[in-house]
DNA sequence: TCTGGGGTCCTAGGACCC
DNA sequence: TCTGGGGTCCTAGGACCC
């Protein structure tokens, strides 16, 4: 069995930790730019306030309605994510961390020793009483059953904020009720597929073979059918394992025509991704940058422009990704272009340890970059001063919108709530 | 005026090999 | 008219997730 714990409205509730004052209120956080809505306390979700909508549609209807509003406060929440996800590995070490607000528990060490509504409910609450975040739970024999389950445990107010799937009839009865296109690891464009095929609820998908599955759509999908069916076969990258790639890429606060306010936005974005692959642990040896106009802006000509490099040494020295990030940009740039957005993305990596040597160029100290970056590191981190690398610039032109960000609480001690 | 950011896995098809 | 048969590796792009 597995279980599957979400947070409920996570962003959300996470700004209303040290705000009880906002407790029934609809609260609503921004994504970066203040640009969408991203998340949604019940009261707001009431409201009429979609998921992903532009927030410039709804501001003003909202606001008079006595609606709350924060931008993005990632550190706060990151910190709130790892409390929630300590007191789970305490209840089940089995832990797979899937996201920032949700994570798997594998059960089955438990063999039938256990209460499962008791299992739950201790979960839930002490995540209530200890982090002050409120959180739903699906159990089922398979990751997407219990998917399943934790969505209607969030939507049916009747069960509590625990859904239990074990029976196999009471599966089958359940899946009946299930829509296609909200079983997870099913899109848009498998759903409307399936939808042509006549197969428009869970239990339908489940009576198809799933090797006939298999055969005529993908692996992925006849993967979900197997677990409809009962049979556990999804495994989960866990978040804790190296990651693969890593992007840093954000729009700017207003269109951007010049080549070197553009520079200045890419440098930054660069120096920020080296930083992560240096806390990864990690080197790279492939770097992507990308630029691009503005896609929802029908009036201007519109461009998107990517090109790649490799570098001989893998490395996670920020001068020398800066450096191949800024050459990229020679050539992709185009003159004439409203840029809204730049990015950069670092690929094909070798742990720090084993990488290979380049026989022909001996000039790269290696051992000196890292020293220098570990003593930038160290002094950032630390706030002891900020360290930035020069075509990083110093103007604002560019940078994102966040005009009503809550404090950082819990990670920085200037910001920490105080009672009068 | 104003529409996010960061990931993963899979597959088809090209390049190349014997 | 008629032009082999397997393989592997890599990459771009699709689909999906939160």
């Amino acid at each position: 069995m597995y279980a599957l714990i979400d947070c409920n409205s996570f962003y959300a509730s996470c700004e209303r930790i040290f705000r009880p004052d906002l407790k029934n209120h609809p609260v609503v956080v921004l994504s970066n730019n203040d640009g969408c809505v991203i998340a949604r306390s019940s009261e707001a979700k009431k409201m009429g306030l979609i998921m992903g909508q532009p927030w410039y549609q709804v501001k003003k209807n909202y606001l008079d309605n006595g609606g709350i509003v924060f931008s993005s406060n990632y550190e706060l929440y990151a910190d709130i994510s790892n409390r929630v996800m300590n007191v789970l590995t305490e209840l089940c070490p089995e832990i797979d961390i899937y996201s920032i607000d949700e994570a798997f528990l594998n059960l089955s060490s438990y063999k039938n020793n256990i209460n499962l509504v008791q299992f739950a409910f201790d979960c839930k609450n002490r995540i209530k009483d200890w982090v002050g975040i409120p959180v739903s739970i699906g159990i089922a024999p398979t990751r997407t059953l219990a998917k399943l389950a934790n969505r209607v445990a969030k939507e049916d107010s009747r069960f509590d904020g625990a859904v239990i799937l074990k029976d196999k009839k009471i599966i089958q009865h359940f899946l009946k009720s299930v829509e296609i296109k909200n079983i997870w690891g099913i899109g848009k464009r498998m759903s409307a597929k399936l939808n042509d095929l006549g197969i428009q609820n869970a239990l339908q998908l489940s009576e198809v073979n799933p090797r006939t599955i298999g055969s005529n759509f993908s692996v992925v999908l006849e993967r979900t059918v197997r677990e409809l069916r009962g049979q556990a076969c999804i495994e989960t990258n866990n978040l804790l394992e190296p990651k693969k790639q890593i992007m840093v890429s954000r729009s700017f606060g207003r269109s951007i025509k010049s080549k070197e306010i553009l520079r200045e936005a890419v440098s930054f974005h660069a120096g920020r991704a080296a930083e992560k692959l240096r806390f990864e642990g990690q080197k790279c040896r492939t770097i992507t940058v990308f630029i691009r106009s503005n896609p929802f802006n029908k009036q201007i000509r519109q461009i998107y422009s990517s090109d790649f490099m490799e570098i001989i040494h893998a490395t996670s020295d920020s001068r020398i990704i800066i450096k191949t990030a800024n050459k990229i940009l020679e050539k992709i740039y185009r003159e004439g272009f409203e840029y809204s957005k730049a990015g950069i993305l670092l690929s094909n990596f070798t742990e720090k340890l084993g990488y290979q040597m380049n026989l022909f160029d001996k000039s790269f100290d290696s051992k000196k970059s890292d020293d220098l970056m570990r003593t930038v590191d160290y002094i950032n981190i630390r706030d002891i001063s900020n360290i930035f690398f020069g075509n990083q610039g110093y103007r604002n032109t560019w940078k994102m919108k966040r005009q009503i960000k809550s404090k950082r609480y819990t990670t920085r001690i200037e910001e920490i709530p105080v009672t009068r």
